[in-house]
DNA sequence: AACTATTCATAACT
DNA sequence: TAGTTATGAATAGTT
């Protein structure tokens, strides 16, 4: 239908096959509305040109992932069940784990979950009860002594440094090198508020 | 192109318009594999119609879905995202529930948890599993309780019964019309166990 | 389902 | 890129 017949293989020629895109598209798109006007019918045109050029027909009044959802339904394969499903799945799992999670907890806390357990349940629970509460115990008592027994360690190398400062700095106090015997200002700060009244933070040393 | 121009609108004849559509539809599909073969464009045609009849073409080597993925790609919206999105924003949530609530069970628990927690945190844990452990065994005396109060009304309502029974039964031991006087074969049955030794189940009565 | 008069789509050209 | 036209294709009405 032109001015020859052609055959239908794929135009080499690059412009003219884009020419020849443009026009049978419209021509595509053109019949493709025909088709839904006359016949009443649900339509779906989906062209990508060899470029990219993306162009479209839908019947009007609906949308194209309606027209997938009736053509998965026609099919009976749903193109998008394997990850779908799969997300459905692990929703599904998460929340039986969190009812789970949700019930052990109210029973340890001890509120309307308890209602459901018999006598025999309830011993078995006070028993993991009170084991957990002396792991808890013990735990406070091992963090508890860890800590002491570091500040007990900071407090006693404290303690040496500043006698050996305080001796240090009453031996040369009169020298007349004076100056030079603070190496840094570290040293020197510290000896400072020795003599100034400054001690340790005592804020630092509070233990709970 | 036909005997006669005919006007763009639907077809009342059911017939006719279903012979047309059987045409056309021919039509736009060999426009649709030309269109593929010269253009070397990817196609993708679904027709339903009016009766729900289901045609498509689609450019051959390459699937509906992978038309359809482009589709969404080059508009730059997923059709699914929105359930989609939906559905990852409630597995996130969930996952963040969960995680907490093993956390404080964790911790409960007494495991690994509760080498995270400062003093303060042992304390606080310390006291409140405590408390919940006060609520278990409140809760357990309760049941214990209740349950001991009811089995202490049947065990009295069953001696009441037991004596008047007993008490009938003596009586009228050696009555001739001795075979009537059990109206039914529970009573029998009761009265039967009595004078044999079978006493009340031991095991009923268990609490715990 | 086949025919065919007619309209329509479009290949080549401008 | 857009408009024109000769030609072949599609199809409406008919058998």
């Amino acid at each position: 239908m032109g001015r020859g017949k052609i055959e239908i293989k794929r135009i080499e020629n690059a412009t003219n096959r884009q020419v020849t895109y443009s026009k049978r598209r419209n021509g595509i798109m053109k019949k493709a509305q025909e088709l839904t006007v006359l016949c009443d019918a649900k339509v779906s045109l989906i062209m990508f040109s060899n470029t990219g050029k993306f162009h479209e027909y839908t019947t009007p009044n609906i949308t194209t992932k309606k027209i997938y959802d009736q053509y998965q339904k026609t099919l009976g394969i749903d193109l998008w069940s394997t990850h779908y499903e799969r997300m459905q799945g692990h929703l599904k799992k998460l929340k039986e784990i969190n009812n789970k999670l949700r019930r052990e907890i109210g029973q340890r806390v001890g509120g309307e979950d308890l209602n459901d357990l018999s006598i025999q349940e309830l011993c078995g629970l006070e028993q993991k009860m009170a084991a957990s509460l002396t792991d808890v115990r013990q735990r406070k008592y091992h963090v508890l002594k860890t800590q002491t027994e570091t500040y007990k360690k900071k407090v006693r190398s404290m303690e040496e440094r500043h006698g050996n400062l305080l001796l240090n700095f009453e031996a040369r106090c009169e020298d007349p090198q004076f100056g030079t015997l603070f190496e840094n200002d570290r040293d020197y700060d510290y000896a400072f508020r020795l003599h100034h009244g400054g001690g340790f933070g005592s804020n630092e040393l509070r233990l709970a």
